[in-house]
DNA sequence: ACCGACATGTAAACGGTTACATGATTTT
DNA sequence: AAAATCATGTAACCGTTTACATGTCGGT
């Protein structure tokens, strides 16, 4: 998974460890966290495999090695990009937590619910505040889709709120659900 | 993570290695998984710290295993279900993946979003039918929490496939955020 | 002089996936 | 008689997290 997204990230440039970081953090880092753990080595993997080469390229004293995509990686990236995809992978462990709020006393819960739609808004925040510095760029047609994850997550997170505030309230579940027929 | 849930389904009764790796999959299923090979060394792990204990209760020729929590496990259980939930960790790897779609020609990449799409559409389908089974079940009331989760997944399920539908299109990605003011 | 951001990495511990191994019981 | 499901586990492999280690550069 992480190798395909380095893979993605320096399909187009050529960028240290430490850029791709930023770029995974900033880009699609509403879904997908990594750290430099995880990150160098998985950059060690792909050059002894060929999908990338290496090039120091110091700036003053400070040492940089930028990583450049072989033609072998961009198959590769190519590849992940059409192979079928698993929609029901993925975890979601705070789901998982509220799975089991029948058990918690009524006060608790309430103060739980409250306390993870609130994370929620901050989330929300955060994320329309991205929209904003996005929205004020030019040419954007040419990163529609990158763009599209981002308004992804805004739709959830306000859905998400949504949920939250009716299942704090214990109304009934089915009128969560839209109508079908629409 | 593993271990907590598996805290959550012995909670109120005993079950089995075998049980709880279904109750995982009809409870939760929709956002973890667990596999046996992570599920029995979690067991044993719990059992070797003192949140489980076992004992055997043969049916027939059949060896089965019970796991009984104590009051250690219900505590951490506990602790775990009120301890501050960061509701950006988690994963969401097809999103990384329409991330990178820009790459992508036109045609193709409208095959893979129509396959998306219809990836979700089955899923959705699954999701209600699992609605349907549990509302003919009586006192729902006792597992409302329960329910709510799968009445997320089938909320946001919905809001995807609109999501998929709208970028398909390359419709303007603003038109996808609610109204604050509602 | 110090702090925060830049920059690259390593090692231990941990946990998860996959595949394998075994055998009983129920269903077709 | 065969296939599916019940039932418990192990082992190799792999990748991630966390913490640590080291050093540069720009701003205050």
């Amino acid at each position: 998974m992480l190798e395909s997204i380095i893979l993605g990230m320096v399909s187009d440039n050529d960028f240290t460890g430490y850029d791709i970081k930023k770029l995974i953090e900033n880009g699609i880092g509403v879904f997908y966290k990594a750290s430099y753990g995880s990150l160098y080595p998985a950059l060690k993997r792909l050059t002894d495999k060929g999908c990338l080469t290496t090039y120091e390229k110091p700036q003053g004293g400070r040492k940089k090695i930028f990583y450049h995509i072989t033609e072998e990686g961009q198959k590769q990236f190519f590849d992940w990009l059409v192979s079928p995809t698993d929609i029901t992978e993925g975890t979601n462990t705070h789901l998982a937590k509220i799975y089991f709020f029948d058990n918690l006393s009524p006060e608790i819960r309430e103060q739980q619910l409250l306390e993870y739609e609130i994370n929620n808004r901050n989330y929300l925040r955060k994320l329309n505040d991205l929209e904003n510095k996005y929205n004020k760029m030019e040419n954007k047609e040419c990163f529609y889709y990158k763009l599209s994850t981002l308004y992804y997550g805004i739709c959830i997170t306000q859905k998400t709120i949504q949920w939250c505030q009716h299942i704090r309230m214990q109304k009934p579940l089915s009128d969560l659900i839209q109508d079908k027929k629409s």
